[in-house]
DNA sequence: TTTCATGCAAACCTTTTGCAGGATA
DNA sequence: TATCCTGCAAAAGGTTTGCATGAAA
């Protein structure tokens, strides 16, 4: 693997994910980001942002809603995805460390890691429902 | 939601997902299909699996592989992904009902729904990485 | 004959990439 | 100076959509 060299913009993708907890995906980052940094290009960081997942400083998510997002925190939790809004929340639940060996089977060699994702509707979105 | 009427090319996506296991993408689904329909356009693919997953005949999954992946088994069931060679697999894993309660909290609604998938490396591709 | 579906192609959106110039070590 | 990184813009996937035609009710 390449050597890593220190750069700006990398450090600011990488506060700019850490400061926020709504799992945004690389254009809302990139939006948020040309607030304090104008000329950042939305590929810089795309490209920070696989580099950073590849070293394992950040997480992707991926919920099935056409982008991936991005999660600053790497300990294994899992997330709710409100169907309405879009949403992205941690959850408060222990992982489940048992899972993995659930999965184990003739076919399979090795389960290194399991995406456990709820969706449903957030409280907000709930609310207005039943005013319909 | 709109009426819908019979169609050859929808009959065609159903029975073609319905006789192979291995969660094709849209275009994979595509590209069987030509040979008995020649004709028939991706566009064609993409609407009608995009209809059949509104009306629940079939299931999209999000495997964070850049492109959907469909399945025929709507009945609730888990996935495992070889992160080597993409394949999608069934799991026979009881489903955990008590799951979705576990998400409840105070931001959300209603949880009606998780995703849970595995990854690791199929048995296939972890053997051939100890040959290395 | 009304409504829905199709094929085709263009448009769209997200993500990746090539390149010449700029920053870091 | 060698290597990595950036901005820019173009390209590359994957998916959606507009439109004129065709099939189903």
């Amino acid at each position: 693997m390449k050597e890593l060299k220190y750069s700006r913009q990398r450090e600011a993708v990488k506060e700019a994910l850490q400061t926020r907890f709504d799992h945004p995906t690389a254009d809302a980052l990139y939006q948020s980001l040309r607030e304090k940094y104008p000329h950042i290009s939305l590929g810089t960081v795309y490209r920070n942002l696989s580099l950073l997942t590849d070293t394992g400083s950040i997480r992707k998510i991926s919920c099935g809603d056409g982008s991936e997002h991005y999660d600053y925190n790497v300990s294994d939790h899992y997330h709710f995805v409100c169907r309405e809004c879009g949403k992205v929340m941690d959850l408060d639940i222990d992982l489940i460390r048992s899972l993995n060996d659930m999965a184990v089977g003739p076919d399979i060699g090795i389960v290194n890691f399991h995406s456990l994702i709820f969706y449903g509707y957030c409280r907000e979105c709930y609310k207005k429902s039943l005013e319909r």
